[in-house]
RNA sequence: GGCGGCGUAGCCAAGCGGUUAAGGCGAGGGACUGCAAAUCCCUUAUUCCCCGGUUCGAAUCCGGGCGCCGCCUCCA
């Protein structure tokens, strides 16, 4: 597998001569629900997780909660609720909006505070080093003393220096430095150290989690790429400071997730809750909206594009329950079919392999199904069928019932009745009655087909 | 201002030096149907924001514009 690193700006090999893959996505700060453009990262490593798995690699996932943060601590006071108890429950929710997202579970989702003991080890080690400084219970990094900084982000310390626009704390002694471990205000919830009651920073908890659960190089790093600087950057420079080590193989970052060109954000009031998305579009009509645009790109939120999506969807389950009903002996007639499909599944698997090009792959699909369709042949169709679903797997698409939920025996039954019912009506000429009933039973979500070989029903979904 | 990215049909979107410029949605025409739906067939970019350059050959590389976006604030 090739991927762009945003450390080397290089389409890259990804390399694991253990057969394992260590990699760390950034997970949520749970002060509230997450929104859809949250949910990009979560969805598109999450496939990517899965794609690797797939290639035969060992993943070890692991996705952070960070629940201690001034927008917790801000949000619980503004609702006199306790910051620990908004934080458990906004960290259930992130749990249901990932199964509601179809996202499976990381191997490890720490919540920092568990972490908290480790937190303090790591940065009295970088005191220990000379990288760190204490002033009034706060400390900080002294970015001088890491010769990479700015690597990643393409910055130069200099160059920050002259643009830095925010008010320095005069306390700092360089404007660049950040905060590892900040004191507790009055009324703020603290955890003791050396350096008196307080919390840790949220770069700090990035590197203590990772490192501790995945060793002091990871293979894959990944999250928004609005966290390259100063969030990543800093992870970065703690992490090798301290081992003199690289940090992290590969830097993923995705694209942002904008609404008419504007990045979606809670500060911008342009978001929508990823659940609420998911209740009007459905889960995977979500995962294919973003599946079907690169990840490293912008992607545009709009209503017409996950119509669009779900209509994308409705089309392939359409297709595998046609397949689906097919008898598995049928096999394919034209014996350079095979060759056809085979040559499609390398093609499919190549395009994940260049840079995870998942709108690449799921073209692949689209066309396959188009050929099965073309062919007018059930056994190409069934064939068809199976590799689709086989190959959309890691993608965590169509693996469902699409159009054919579970019914009753007598559901079935009854159904059935009217349907031979209504091809008498039609015999009779009665298109009146029939087209009523036809009508009727769309309203209820039952779709009726006319073929030459009499009508079949199918339950929407 | 600095750094990074994007601009391909009506819309969405691949493509990374030689392909007929994938695929999807939509639209139009046709087949099937009592009429529909579903499905199939055909059509829908002589051209990739603009201008130069490199090359036998450029959507793809280089230079310069234009437009849009992200980061430079503990934003996925």
């Amino acid at each position: 597998m090739r991927l762009y690193n945003t450390l080397t700006k290089k389409v890259e090999e990804l390399t694991s001569p253990t057969g394992t893959v260590r990699m760390y996505v950034c997970g949520p700060t749970v002060y509230d629900l997450i929104h859809i453009g949250n949910a990009r990262p979560f969805i598109v490593f999450d496939a990517l997780r899965r794609v690797l798995e797939a290639r035969g690699l060992r993943v070890v996932y692991v996705q952070n909660v960070t629940d201690v943060d001034d927008k917790i601590i801000r949000r619980a006071q503004e609702e006199g609720r306790d910051p620990a108890e908004l934080a458990l429950h906004y960290t259930q929710e992130y749990f249901a909006d990932l199964e509601r997202l179809g996202v499976r579970p990381p191997t490890y989702s720490p919540p920092a505070t568990v972490f908290i003991p480790k937190m303090v080890e790591l940065i009295q080690k970088l005191l220990d080093k000379g990288h760190a400084y204490v002033v009034d219970g706060d400390v900080y990094f002294s970015v001088r003393t890491y010769p990479g900084y700015g690597e990643l982000s393409g910055r130069s310390v200099e160059e920050e220096l002259a643009g830095a626009r925010v008010e320095v704390d005069e306390r700092k002694r360089d404007p660049l430095d950040f905060a590892l471990w900040k004191g507790a205000k009055p009324g703020e919830p603290w955890w003791p150290s050396p350096w008196g009651p307080g919390r840790p920073g949220w770069h700090t908890e990035c590197v203590v989690m990772s490192t501790y659960l995945l060793g002091e190089t990871l293979d894959i790093h990944a999250g928004g790429n609005d966290l390259v600087f100063p969030h990543h950057e800093n992870e970065r420079a703690q992490a090798e400071s301290l081992t003199g080590k690289t940090f992290v193989k590969i830097w993923l970052h995705n694209g942002m997730l904008t609404v008419r060109g504007e990045k979606m954000a809670k500060s911008l009031g342009n978001f929508y809750y990823a659940r609420d998305v998911v209740k009007l579009f459905g889960t995977e009509a979500v995962r294919y909206f973003y599946l079907s645009r690169h990840w490293r790109k912008p992607l545009d939120f709009s209503f017409e594009a996950l119509e669009e999506a779900k209509a994308a969807v409705g089309r392939v389950y359409n297709f595998l329950s046609e397949a689906g009903r097919i008898p598995p002996e049928a096999q394919a007639q034209d014996p350079g079919f095979r060759s056809f499909l085979s040559q499609a599944e390398r093609k499919f698997w190549a395009e994940l392999e260049d840079d995870f090009n998942t709108p690449g792959a799921l073209a692949v699909l689209q066309d396959v199904i188009g050929e099965a369709y073309k062919r007018a042949d059930p056994g190409a169709l069934r064939e068809v069928g199976e590799v689709v679903r086989r190959l959309a797997r890691p993608l965590g698409l169509f693996q469902g019932e699409g159009s054919s939920p579970e019914l009753g025996k007598l559901s079935e039954e009854l159904l059935d009745l009217i349907v031979d019912l209504r091809a008498q009506l039609r015999q009779e000429r009665n298109f009146a009655l029939a087209d009523k009933i036809r009508e009727k039973l769309s309203s209820l979500g039952v779709e009726l087909r006319d073929g030459p070989e009499g009508t079949r029903w199918i339950l929407r979904s």
